[in-house]
DNA sequence: GTATTATTGCAACACAGTCGCATTAGTTGG
DNA sequence: CCAACTAATGCGACTGTGTTGCAATAATAC
């Protein structure tokens, strides 16, 4: 899994994952990590566990992007055909169990999907 | 439909989307627009022709966002829970015909479903 | 301990998209 | 047709997410 220095940094990012029952954003990895964390480095963090098959990222509203630990993902490849769920009152985004069919086509090669379900959340609901 | 001035920009966005087989971004119409017209006026438009359910919108990858005429949306609601399709080598994104069964999920409420699916394009296989 | 080099911090940058405000130009009513 | 009204536009400045080059720092291997 490339090179990986044990860095106060990077143990600090995996907490905050192990710690996080929702999906994370840089921005709210910012916010629940210690201020003096640059902003550059959780990138670059971010980045390379993406790379290396600990996190797999995927998109939200406003153009957001949001990074889960990954369960069932290896090196070789990411397998998070499990949709993700965004709340749209308190834009909490997770990964659901549900596992998406990944449709065969006949003009194109499909590789990967991305399923994005928005709506409310139990909490909002309320 | 919100009050709709019949103007020149209005007009050549309209006529873009026609004439493209392909979802477009802000970007791509800027290209395919004469070199005057405002990016401004551009994402405006944009912005209102969605509200007004004449066309929908995505976030592709890049968080680049997408629109396509609505072909089944009116203003009252939007009903695209088909599936679009990105090619991971040109970038280029379409609509497809492939429409997705949105799950019920237990703790949450769905309200839409966004999927798009990645992959190669016929063009870019051969 | 020293050398090697991955990691970091910083500051500047790139890019998508937004906003306030003054100007322009469709539209409506007379 | 003309004037008044106000939607639409252009402009420039701004926001927010993410990137990059480079010098300084600190894990790791020997």
């Amino acid at each position: 899994m490339g090179v990986h220095r044990k860095t106060r940094n990077l143990e600090l990012v995996l907490d905050a994952f192990r710690n996080a029952q929702e999906a994370l954003s840089a921005q709210l990895l910012m916010e629940r990590l210690p201020a003096d964390v640059n902003r550059s480095t959780i990138y670059r963090l971010l980045d390379r566990l993406e790379d290396d098959g600990v996190v797999h990222s995927f998109l939200a509203s406003e153009n957001v992007k949001f990074y889960a630990l990954c369960k069932e993902c290896t090196q070789s490849g990411h397998v998070h055909s499990h949709a993700h769920f965004q709340c749209t009152s308190c834009s909490q985004v997770v990964c659901l169990e549900q596992q998406v069919a990944v449709p065969t086509l006949n003009q194109y090669r499909v590789d990967e999907a991305q399923v994005l379900l928005k709506g409310q959340c139990a909490t909002c609901m309320r």
